[in-house]
DNA sequence: CATGAATGAGACTTCATTCAT
DNA sequence: TATGAATGAAGTCTCATTCAT
């Protein structure tokens, strides 16, 4: 796990596939164009990975973990419901500020991907909303939210909202500007907060 | 186009492939599956489609435009904002309902497909936001929404929390509940207006 | 089945496939290879046969059948025991005779590939001993072999030695002589027959 | 080539791979296998060996150097032709019955293959076959065997008939019984020589 | 309209072999 | 000796599309 620094390949070839896959889409880029971009023989990648799909699940789980333990830190470091929705949306709108391709593949090829990788993952997915639902439930257990929506809906909608608010994003021709990310944030907890606050 | 009743192939053909899209999905499977589910000849697929895109561009296509026009009805028809918006979480919660198959392979293969057909239909499927999108403005310059929340983002919370709702149910292995769908679209529209109302 | 004469591609293929086999071998050919000497399409090999493997499979038990039949008929139509066997040498030299190249790859390939096809098909050839010895059992009852060995020892001596004249004429560089066709058969028959005869 | 005792790799990675060619056979195998199998590095075979196909080679080579010397003992401590091919037989029985796995590997993978290993290593193997024809030849001079069958065919058949009970017991599930092995013996001994002696 | 045989480019994956350390 | 990462050629199989009948 300590990296080798100067060339862990196998670091070059994920971070690779990430651009192709950005660029090209999973179904759609070959093998051999993930090997090309990381200037690597087409069988290295063979070497570290048993196949395409290995590499997407690989990037997507790192990416995943990152994104559970960040809810539950959220949930922790946290008082006020709002707050820990507004920590959980800042980590999600920051990674797509810092690395926005990764953010592309990990929502168009897997999160909205229903029929392949979002199925494989689909549990993996649903930890993601059930931690957002407890800490609605809490909120209403607390009383800072009200309790006519049952958990569950509430964090399909708060995650659906910030998913699709970056889809947009993710087709726009032009990076988002600064200032959008950060009115997004607001956008977002506002809207969601004011349909569940009592 | 005037419908030959009896057997129109066109029509089996396109029937067919709602089905096999539904259950195999567009990218995995293959032209001759649909013409096997169709009771047809390989060929004849070829005979009406110029190619198995072109299947699934017309079934999108055909019930994205009774979409536009049921948004266009409901703006037309309901007077008050929140009654626009609850007739149009009708028809889609209502086409899920009475079509689930059809209606998950627009989703899963289209709308929510970012880079294949959602890329391609991207300016169909923004037509809905943008009618969706002039309700709220309208709303807004009518006094019944407040001001502070742009309208595009209104639409894109109120049509992708719909799309996410929608997207659980397809995951779901068993089918939905009645009281389950008119439940939905309750709780769709009073979160999205709390959000939105004055 | 039957013949619908002018192109049957399937045969085409099978013919070039026997061709192939036993010029480089089943495991050096390629599919294209099969598919350039049939002068056909390289997808059309896959139209009829599922795998390179399946098209030995399919040559191996067309003619095998005719092996396990051809023993039949020598067991039904001739009375002494030497007859019979001397029916079944017949048979199976004159396949070679007739078709070496076929006998080549159905030996080369499949009987004495006990790694690969052999395994594969070894219920099949071991029916061929099992009516051998049926024959051999038989004669011992009659009282015209003797009993000391044991019918099983004696269809695998038989055949084996068939087989492994074969196998020497295989390797041979330039084809069998018919003079020496005739004697072989006699040869074998008359072996096997003097350790097996009372 | 003087044995260092302790650790020869060179020995370990060929005894590694008798077992896994046994297992898996030599085409079905992966040269990865034999260096795990042999708990040695990857690269460490290629520094013994030139190619997978040099290690068959060698253990090819090693144990028929010592079958063409057990056959010219044979031939030289025992008077009696049937003594000699008795010794024979027992010497490849008993290899069996010593290295089931070894000769599996000679078998299979070259006595039998006709198509790779058996052309190359054709002159070595047909060696033996002359040796034997060598002592049938020998023993038609002393009148001890008859001259009708000559005595290339005679070795053909003696060697066959003991390498086609040998191949059986290899496709056996269960190890051979050892009253089996010296039946086995004996049986073949009497079945050939019958069939020569005058 | 209807059939399904025929085409052939394309992509994944495997694995023997090499090589730097 | 010993290691195992790196290379890349080769081959199987798939399947959208065309076409002759």
């Amino acid at each position: 796990m300590a990296a080798p620094a100067a060339t862990d390949k196998r670091r070059v070839i994920l971070d690779a596939a990430v651009r192709v896959f950005a660029r090209q889409g999973f179904h759609t880029c070959r093998v051999a164009d993930i090997a090309d971009e990381a200037h690597v023989a087409y069988g290295l990648v063979y070497h570290y990975f048993s196949s395409k799909e290995q590499i997407l699940d690989t990037l997507f789980l790192e990416r995943w973990e990152m994104m559970l333990q960040a809810i539950a830190e959220a949930d922790a470091q946290q008082r006020e419901p709002r707050e820990k929705l507004r920590a959980i949306a800042t980590f999600i709108i920051d990674s797509y500020r810092y690395d926005p391709e990764l953010m592309k593949v990990i929502i168009v090829e897997v999160t909205r991907a229903a029929n392949t990788f979002g199925r494989t993952h689909l549990a993996k997915i649903q930890e993601a909303y059930q931690q957002i639902a407890a800490i609605v439930e809490r909120a209403q257990a607390g009383g800072v939210f009200r309790s006519e929506i049952d958990p569950p809906f509430a964090a399909l909608a708060f995650y659906g909202l910030i998913e699709q608010v970056l889809t947009g994003w993710i087709f726009d021709s032009e990076p988002v500007a600064e200032p959008q990310l950060e009115r997004a944030k607001t956008l977002i907890v506002d809207t969601i907060c004011r349909g569940l606050e009592s």
